[in-house]
DNA sequence: AAAGCGTGGAC
DNA sequence: TGTCCAAGCTT
């Protein structure tokens, strides 16, 4: 395989981007609130409910504190509240089983709420500097279409953290300089719907561009129709939630106007099995 | 292990 | 308009 990570950490010192968890002393747990949020979330809507978040609870024992309704309500738009839900138990985790400091080793990571495989490592290496491999979806795409010619990777897989481990350099801080070399190109030039392979620093070793840049297909599963979607009627319903005054709504006066009663009962018996509301004499709110 | 889970922007 | 896409996770 040719040497990937020279032009990679090249490319990457002058065209990175200047986000706020790269700045020096952004801090392991501005660091892990900054991935929760972007786990599916864009990047530009991030930055300005990230800095909300830190300025409010700007350590994980400030979190736990605070009740799961506060942290939902935080959460606002950004999409699978279930993820605020997951980051306020993590900073419970974190307090009482880390003595409020996030955990550094990959396994105590791993074990907490809402944090996986990217997360995980994505927190050893950009807030610790550890060396291990950070595997998102930009880099997937990457390493798809660089390595394997293809022109987007197959469903996330085991194999996608050897595939990365492999290119690694050996120095760790080196190593960190890659993960995130590789996951901004997939971000910016090597991307999704319009690859801009004209400032690509990997065209001479592209197996994809080599190939003519096929279009291979794309193995992965498709997102159901979301208007009308029982997931629709959920976002209505916990917006409902977030917006009420009173913290706390008459089960009759939820949405009234959704076009489908029995879709709307679903979507808050869904949101109860899910703890991310509760149902108290007759009333229904955000979890206290 | 395949399905389910929000929201908004781009084309 | 509909479709695709976005630093994934849990069950």
């Amino acid at each position: 395989m040719p040497d990937l990570a020279a032009p990679l950490v090249e490319w990457y010192r002058a065209n990175a981007r200047d986000l706020p968890w790269r700045r020096a002393g952004f801090g392991p747990w501005g660091v892990l609130v900054s991935e929760f949020m972007l786990q599916q979330t864009p990047v530009n809507r991030v930055i300005p409910h990230l800095e909300a978040w830190l300025t409010r609870w700007p350590t994980p024992t400030d979190l736990a504190a605070a009740a799961p309704a506060d942290a939902v309500r935080q959460w606002a738009n950004l999409g699978y509240p279930r993820r605020a839900l997951w980051l306020h138990r993590a900073a419970v985790e974190i307090r009482d089983r880390h003595d409020g400091v996030v955990p550094r080793d990959v396994d105590a990571l791993l074990a907490l709420t809402g944090i996986g495989d990217y997360t995980a490592r994505a927190v050893a290496v950009f807030a610790y500097g550890d060396r291990h491999p950070v595997v998102d979806t930009n880099t997937r795409r990457v390493l798809a279409r660089v390595i394997d010619g293809r022109s987007q990777p197959g469903p996330p897989s085991r194999r996608d953290l050897r595939a990365m481990e492999a290119i690694l350099p050996v120095d760790r801080t080196t190593a960190a300089v890659v993960n995130a070399a590789t996951m901004e190109l997939g971000a910016t030039v090597c991307t999704a719907r319009v690859p801009r392979c004209e400032v690509c620093p990997l065209t001479d070793r592209c197996a994809w561009l080599a190939a003519g840049r096929p279009d291979t297909g794309d193995e992965r599963r498709k997102q159901a129709r979301y208007e009308g979607s029982d997931r629709q009627a959920r976002g209505a319903v916990l917006k409902a939630l977030r917006d009420a005054a009173t913290h706390a709504v008459p089960l009759a006066e939820v949405v009234p106007d959704w076009p489908d009663r029995l879709q709307r009962d679903r979507a808050i018996d869904s949101l109860i099995a899910d703890g991310l509301a509760e149902a108290v004499d007759g009333l229904l709110r955000l979890p206290v």
